[in-house]
DNA sequence: AATACAATTAAACGATTGCTTAATTGTTTA
DNA sequence: TAAACAATTAAGCAATCGTTTAATTGTATT
């Protein structure tokens, strides 16, 4: 009952305890399955500008633009992604509209982000 | 003594009340400079799931490509990435070697975008 | 020393990303 | 209803990213 090596020829024994199977560890991988779409849409200095702004309060799409000093094609091309995983909200009001946060669990993202960056030195 | 425009063409004014300055937002923004960094190593699904393996045991890297079904060259290319950013660490022994998280930040990160998830339904 | 194996590095390629310019939608005001 | 403005969408292009294959490093074994 040789554990591996018949599906993979990586190495040639586990390093691990024989006592965790590979399936268990491939079964557990699907907790974090398509979670990485949040985090690529925080890697970008753009977008995590743009929310941090958001943090305090509510901007128009120009006033982002303003503050950043980037064109509105590309501020609404970043709203339009951050919305899309609801990182966002938005209403109108005449020509104008105004985004705000859609909920804090990218603010406590953010700041776990600083704490590991301070602790990098 | 009015406030922009002058630099900036994007809106004719300020959508934001004219007490906050847009100084003041963008020295704000050096509160996240550089982070954008760690969110995009962790924007790639591999490397997400290299961290949540890491979170529960120590791996050495044939065992990480075996369970991920990927080449060793590749998990190589993306642990080099992790340790850029300090996210994990390693200790050699003998002819493997081994790697673990190096701090808990990722895990809280990790969390957080779960608990995001999970809201969106 | 020579071979074997785990791991890293390098070069190259295909795919994705972020910006620009141009055109379009939606709302207000004249 | 015509003009003006905020915002979005679309198309195209340069730059970045993730993988593959091949070559290299480092350690252990024979």
């Amino acid at each position: 009952m040789a554990d591996r090596s018949r599906n993979n020829d990586l190495c040639d024994g586990f390093c691990l305890s024989p006592s965790v199977k590979v399936e268990e560890l491939r079964e557990r991988l699907t907790d974090v399955f398509g979670l990485s779409e949040i985090f690529k849409v925080l890697g970008d200095e753009t977008r995590v500008k743009i929310l941090y702004l958001l943090a305090h309060q509510e901007l128009c799409v120009c006033d982002i633009g303003a503050v950043l000093e980037m064109s509105l094609p590309a501020v609404s091309h970043h709203l339009r992604l951050l919305r899309a995983l609801r990182l966002v909200k938005y209403r109108r009001d005449g020509k104008m509209v105004y985004y705000s946060l859609d909920d804090d669990h990218i603010v406590h993202m953010i700041r776990e982000a600083q704490a590991h960056f301070a602790e990098d030195r």
